[in-house]
DNA sequence: CTGTTAGCGCATTCAT
DNA sequence: ATGAATGCGCTAACAG
């Protein structure tokens, strides 16, 4: 039989209390009496009473939650990430909503429609890879939604964002491999729509050139992330006249592809031809031959930065507090060396 | 500036109707003019208007939200079973809470609580791997909202669940190892706590027997799913007078943790000794040496039909139909020999 | 210290 | 064909 669910009428009319009384009882309100607030707590206790989220959620017009929309849950970056927005969420007594955009911009729009009409307080999103007009997420902050940028963030300037600047890394990593007698480091980017891309392969310039390289533009090959493209990536690259012996790719799972590949062409990894990529996934715990090192972008860290930004606006808002607040954080990756 | 969120009254008053003639307007109600309808739907348009969640969810005392909760959603198998549930909910207009338990009964605990006192409509559940006692899961349903367990599913009678049973693919992996020309074939099994577990223990040996092949408890070690102790297992099964030629273990992740130990002393893979594993995730195509088959456990189709579960019962508690429902799914687990 | 009242947005029942 | 009134559960302003 179903447990009744105990409201704050129950609980008054047991009690000969006004509704008001009880309310402010279990609130702790100094003005109600010692022995009331006991007794109303009491009895609350015993029937379990738990208020009605929907009443409060109506009455306050909030929902205590926050939307998180990011491409694809799959991917263990985001994964990584969504548990950095959890925390920060946990802490503030919010409830997470998930959508994933699968790279498809109409089915972002679609989400965040959703999630405008379920009235998220606030919202954290990576956009999918090809959205390339903001409109639809603009218009969230006009319904008075705070929205913050992650990892993949769009180039406005009045926005808030946290992402990561992978050109330190980069030079880091380019630096690593010359130091390690590498003179023709390959890249296999992704699109250059994608702005890290364009950091990637600004910072590899930058790099080679500080150390007096020449660049060889024939060395920067492009994938879509597909396995197949990454494979024709390698093929170009692996047919140069002198081909690379240490190639960048642009995150692990492209290095994975692209380590497969080499191994096929009889290249012996570590040896023959060395890889650096990016993120830094577990999952290349499991694979015998990972990249050399990795530049870290700190999912966790990024998308719980992102998540208290969004706390601080939503704290913003209530105090109708003076100008609007935009930052631009952010996060250096680093190289991390792999042992082995 | 804020675009105001338009309401049910905002639109009346230009109007010059009652809020009930344009709440009637909007859902077409016959009784309203046809040239007041459409006067109000016009002005809805152009005013932007989404009708208030949080009211109505209030009003009707439902959320249109169900969670989920699940051990991790690091691991494929699970945020592969969130997508079948993401898209039978997404074919009911309902959202999707999520919660992970991090495999710790605690944070199951709260996790339920928050659920509940969100009023979440139903819930999917994959509980963890502690889990022994249900109460806390029960009580869920006392309060209306109906359960559906998938995968890892409590042994109880009176619940709804879906899960797999792996006997069957356990006995054709078996078998298949048996046609290769294996006699001893070990297994790295999980907690013996997991119904699972025993599953796959007793299907073994029954399968074993069948092909008149003596049974070797020693062949038989556990893990808890740590990569220390898949080593350990590991080791003990190397170190048998008679060590297998081939390993079933649990999952994707052990038997990678399994074939690096093996490669690591020295064995060739599927030559010295073959895999087959249990899963069958996207993570086994970046490894050189996968294992030879897997038994596909199908998370998208059990969560999807977990979720189905869910609707079926929230459909007839709005009926108040007659008996209770308690739907006992198996799908079966099936040997999936990869190619390569 | 406690009770009464109003109102959040909406669907709905009851009047007209 | 339309409007007025009600209530969902809760908080808070106001009134004693």
């Amino acid at each position: 039989m179903p447990n009744k669910i105990t409201t704050l009428k129950e609980i008054a009319q047991r009690l000969n209390f006004s509704v008001s009384t009880v309310s402010r009882a279990l609130h702790n309100h100094p003005s109600i009496g010692l022995r009331t607030t006991a007794q109303v707590q009491k009895l609350a206790k015993e029937l379990n009473y738990e208020p009605n989220q929907s009443a409060l959620l109506f009455k306050q017009q909030k929902t205590n939650t926050i939307g998180v929309i990011l491409p694809n849950l799959k991917e263990e970056f985001f994964s990584e990430a969504i548990n950095g927005i959890e925390d920060v969420a946990k802490q503030n007594k919010y409830s997470v909503l998930i959508g994933q955009s699968h790279d498809d911009v109409e089915q972002e729009k679609q989400i965040i429609n959703a999630m405008k009409n379920q009235r998220v307080d606030g919202l954290v999103i990576s956009i999918s890879k090809h959205t390339k007009n903001y409109e639809h997420l603009i218009a969230v902050e006009s319904y008075n939604i705070p929205i913050v940028f992650f990892d993949r963030v769009p180039e406005l300037s009045n926005i808030n964002k946290v992402s990561s600047d992978i050109s330190e890394g980069t030079r880091q990593a380019v630096e690593f491999l010359i130091q390690n007698g590498h003179k023709r480091i390959g890249v296999i980017n992704g699109p250059a729509e994608m702005k890290s891309c364009m950091e990637r392969t600004n910072a590899y310039m930058e790099a080679l050139q500080k150390k007096r390289i020449k660049i060889d533009l024939s060395l920067i090959a492009t994938t879509d992330l597909t396995q197949e493209k990454t494979c024709q990536a390698m093929e170009e690259l692996l047919n140069l006249k002198h081909p690379p012996t240490a190639i960048l790719t642009i995150n692990d799972y492209v290095a994975l592809d692209a380590i497969q590949y080499a191994r096929k062409a009889k290249l012996k990894i570590n040896k023959d031809i060395c890889f650096v990529s990016y993120a830094n996934l577990p999952i290349t715990n499991y694979v015998e031959f990972p990249p050399l090192a990795s530049v870290e972008q700190f999912p966790y860290q990024q998308a719980k930065k992102a998540a208290e930004i969004v706390f601080e606006l939503l704290k913003r808002q209530k105090k109708t507090e003076g100008k609007p607040m935009f930052k631009n954080i952010i996060i250096e990756g680093k190289l991390v060396i792999h042992k082995k």
